[in-house]
DNA sequence: AATTATTGTTAATGTTTTTTACACGGCAAA
DNA sequence: TTTGCCGTGTAAAAAACATTAACAATAATT
């Protein structure tokens, strides 16, 4: 299992992130200090660091400059919108990408994806042939979901979906047969501080069953959970 | 219901501001300094604040420290454009959001709506100790509960469950051979101090035993203890 | 600026679930 | 045995929820 090491000072940022990372199947270890985290990574290595810039005594930059002298471990930062940060200085340090707050939890997910299938890339780099470079596809049964292409394909059809509409399917399928609630989904498709009515989460299930069955008449891979919420179909 | 805790000094900022709240079903209690605040919190808690930061002797910042030594409930701020106040420190001292006056009543309902979702499913996990996503899956014997799927099975047949019933059943599988008066099950099974007739919960076994018996001719896991409560068989 | 696509809200409708009510029979104490 | 309480089943009322269409608001394009 992919294991990220996650560090921030707010308590508040650090159960929610976490919570949407282990939603999505990672392990996650977690901090409120960079010290802390530096003497755990030595025991124990990850495959991605998500680092809060500031913080009160060691801050992001700071423990990317010492993680530095020992790992090669890819590191996305997390900054507020407000911070003086040049974005270059921190990519410069050797930072893989950066987020700035708010964000969706989803964005996130993408970005620590795009980060380790990179990083992946990097460290066996055997079949360099050419132009294929690794993309982001989600492939489940019948769907197939590439978000670099923003595509989606269902038995070979394609279907048009809108950003939304593909992010809430994204977050479903991701987990297929774990049930996703209508405020989890919000946390998959909208930023921290967007709230949106659940009958929006409805009409957007609805234009995507819509979508599908355009394609297929027999589509229902989205099954309603009364009282819960959606999940995608776990028929593998 | 949902209760607010709102500060501020400004009486007609207060009074408006409630009305908005109340009219969207939130229940309110209002102070206008922070010390009341702190001491009605300490009697009766709120599942959210909203704090003005400038108030006269105790401002929103210092309420905040203070509560935080004694409580999580999310909060947000309230701030003037004006207000020289880098609006990273209050979040970075543990608040949830905030929001520069003047604003829409509509944004603020919005973002306490955004932060109510975000803090709910942060108390919801029980026990996310380190890394793996922590499945909650309970087994007893021939019955799985599997709290992220929503499912139920019993000696490999699936057992349809509505949210009542899958509380219900789980309060009394977690501790097989113990007895659970209905009062127990009501509190496992509803959020907050709700209380039902005791015969609803009669009803939710009978369902309960329906749907096994469906799938099973001979099932008697669950059993009555009369004038105490309910047990699930501890024999397996 | 006008047009279009996308997204969000609302309200009507139908469905499922939950709760309550009632009738009947069992149990145990007086 | 009688009385009062408890448990079960049936049924039906009440509440909660899901779905959809129509529309409004917003964002993206031209």
């Amino acid at each position: 299992m992919t294991q990220i090491v996650l560090v921030d000072d707010d308590a508040n940022i650090l159960a929610s992130v976490r919570l949407a990372l282990e939603a999505e199947g990672f392990g996650v270890k977690s901090f409120t200090d960079g010290e802390t985290a530096l003497t755990a990574l030595a025991q124990s290595p990850a495959d991605i660091g998500v680092f809060d810039i500031k913080m009160p005594r060691m801050d992001g930059l700071e423990l990317l400059r010492k993680l530095r002298q020992s790992s090669q471990m890819p590191v996305v930062f997390l900054t507020s919108k407000d911070d003086e940060i040049d974005e270059v200085f921190g990519l410069k340090m050797g930072a893989d990408d950066y987020i700035t707050k708010p964000f969706s939890q989803r964005l996130l997910i993408e970005r620590i994806r795009a980060v380790l299938r990179r990083s992946k890339a990097r460290q066996a780099p055997v079949e360099s042939n050419g132009d294929a470079p690794s993309r982001q596809v989600l492939a489940r049964g019948a769907l197939t979901l590439d978000a670099d292409r923003h595509d989606c394909h269902w038995r070979g059809h394609t279907v048009p979906l809108t950003v939304t509409e593909f992010m809430i399917l994204d977050a479903l399928a991701r987990r297929p047969g774990v049930v996703k609630s209508r405020d989890r989904l919000m946390d998959a498709a909208y930023d921290d501080q967007i709230y949106v009515d659940d009958r929006t989460i409805d009409s957007h299930i609805k234009r995507l069953r819509r979508k599908f069955r355009a394609v297929d008449d027999s589509f229902d891979a989205i099954e309603t959970l009364y009282g819960v919420g959606y999940k995608f179909k776990d028929t593998d």
